[in-house]
DNA sequence: TCACAAGATGTGAGCGGTTGCAATACAAAA
DNA sequence: TTTTGTATTGCAACCGCTCACATCTTGTGA
């Protein structure tokens, strides 16, 4: 078995409380002793039990991220932004995935009802508005990550969906297309809605008619962008501009348009949403989304929690447009089919 | 404070150790007294504590993962993988990037000496093999990831690199490409050497002459296989196909081709490995890695180990060759600048 | 009717720490 | 010298749960 603090002590001629002063830096310990018992504990590799340290302080130092099953670009980014911020504060970061057959919230609630972390980081969707409420019964540190929290307890860590499509619609327009459409993403969805809101706005602000019709509806998915473009076409509605609620989309879209004849981005400019990796490589205009950045930040709404602070409701981060050739006169771009 | 055991007990007028019983499902308890704890259990929403419960059965169900901290698009892969195995058997993923400023592995090394988890999978090149059997020091269950083990007793979980390699460089030759080149990783990691010995062997079963001059060392990066390409050609060696010992590196190696004014796949067959997101989009021909499966198995490992199994000192899964317009004839390929 | 086995439950000692309080020692102040 | 104070250290309870063992019921066969 492992090393002990009663072992040190017995090794030192101490008791095992002065010996967990000791490690803990308490000042109420004789220098000369501290200085035997931190030799002692060096030559017997002696370290405390986390666990047993866990038990009387209440806290486990870790985590817990929710994420969904589909593994895209943006989850990682969000991690790696939770676990800079929470190593830097001696905590961890427990991933969970959620979806699939697994049932939602009943591993989520374990978890909490287990008090087996401090709090939890809820991404996007991985779990609906109503289990984020049940959850937030047991009265454990939450924060929600790109969806708007539930309830005013709750901080959430958004960013500025609106601001976002607004400038990419904004710079559709500047590019002299006046002829616009939008494929949003499901009716109801927070980000879709803010997005296809900032859609109307950038219209509106400049000067152009604003007409639902124009406005197409499927999921967020590669296949979701292609039909929507497909139904467009289908309709007979005239566009020379595009945007799509996000890369996915985007890049549906394009597939779709080329399949029709259309090239990007002399027919029809295409601009999407996230700034995933592909939208580099296929030179997709888009909105750039500070995916680490949001990881960072609910992490230290996470740790104020669990310290007991008060925190702010909620914070926006703001979002970059970022100009690419499926939005710029005279660039090529080429989808490969493969 | 959460409802313990102490509580139902009382509540229900028998001692903790019953409540206890019951929870753990024992058959020492009669059926009358189950059923009536079980039903004050959940009118008082008692949940064990998981943390007094690790204290005594020395067990956090908790597996670490060790990551470097380059977000790549394999990694979500391999998480996702071993959370899937994970919590079917009820155990959690702690992630733990390393890798920046942080010191390696005193990280890791806290996490084993606190005891905080009961197993750690370390993913290829997070911790040098050194580092590794340090770690090992600890006698605390770990496992491997496209990493060959340095020690007998800790297993590894690894991909089939050299035939995906040979059934790369085959599938160049098989087109009528004979004037191979190969871009490999750094001397002395695992993976490059394997692959480029892959490319060799397929060359020898060809006929064809190995020549180590055909061979250019390079980062496993973008970057990496762009210089590699331009070394290349600035030595005025002749090449129709090429095999680059990443994705990244075979994209990197496509740019750097096309702004030499060599087209692909006329002039240069290319092929990658490891088929991140962007070989489909981009149409890189490249060997698949199984990397969820990866994750997979190097959890199943870990859990025969947590449970004192004798298990088999490595497991090499297989790749698979997949064709794309990157090596076919007629097929053309175009890079976007962005 | 009594001894004994089996079944059901309680007791108490950990698991490895933390921490309030008491105890001791030693020095300075009265 | 006695009192008071302060710096160190030990004691023991507690965190919530598990488990070996003791105890107490009951039921059964002689």
């Amino acid at each position: 078995m492992a090393v002990t603090l009663e072992d040190v002590g017995r090794q030192c001629g101490v008791s095992r409380s002065t010996v967990s002063r000791v490690i803990n830096d308490s000042p109420l310990v004789n220098q000369r002793t501290k200085d035997m018992v931190l030799k002692v504990i060096k030559e017997m590799r002696y370290s405390p039990n986390f666990i047993a340290r866990s038990l009387t302080k209440n806290r486990t130092e870790t985590l817990a991220v929710t994420l969904p099953d589909i593994v895209g670009g943006v989850f990682p980014e969000i991690i790696a932004g939770m676990d800079e911020v929470a190593s830097r504060h001696g905590y961890h970061v427990l991933v969970v995935f959620l979806g699939g057959a697994r049932p939602h919230s009943a591993t989520v609630e374990k978890l909490i009802r287990n008090r087996r972390v401090d709090a939890v980081v809820t991404v996007a969707s991985t779990l609906s508005d109503q289990q984020v409420v049940a959850l937030s019964e047991w009265n454990m540190p939450m924060v929600c990550v790109a969806q708007k929290s539930p309830l005013a307890i709750i901080p959430s860590v958004l960013f500025d969906n609106m601001g976002g499509a607004i400038s990419a619609t904004s710079h559709l327009i500047a590019q002299g297309r006046r002829h616009l459409i939008h494929l949003r993403g499901a009716q109801g969805n927070y980000d879709a809605d803010e997005r296809c809101r900032g859609f109307r706005v950038a219209l509106e602000q400049a000067g152009l008619p604003v007409d639902a019709s124009r406005e197409f509806a499927g999921e967020f998915s590669r296949d979701g962008g292609a039909r929507a473009v497909s139904r467009a076409l289908e309709q007979g509605i005239e566009f020379d501009g595009l945007f799509a609620a996000n890369d996915e989309m985007a890049i549906g879209a394009m597939e779709a348009l080329i399949r029709h004849g259309k090239s990007v981005p002399q027919d029809v400019a295409v601009v999407g949403f996230d700034d995933v990796d592909l939208a580099h490589f296929i030179g997709l205009s888009t909105v750039k989304v500070p995916h680490r950045e949001l990881g960072r930040a609910a992490t230290r709404f996470a740790l104020d929690l669990i310290e007991g602070k008060t925190v702010s409701e909620s914070e926006v981060l703001s979002t970059e447009f970022i100009q690419r050739a499926s939005s710029t006169p005279g660039r090529q771009l080429n989808l490969l089919q493969s």
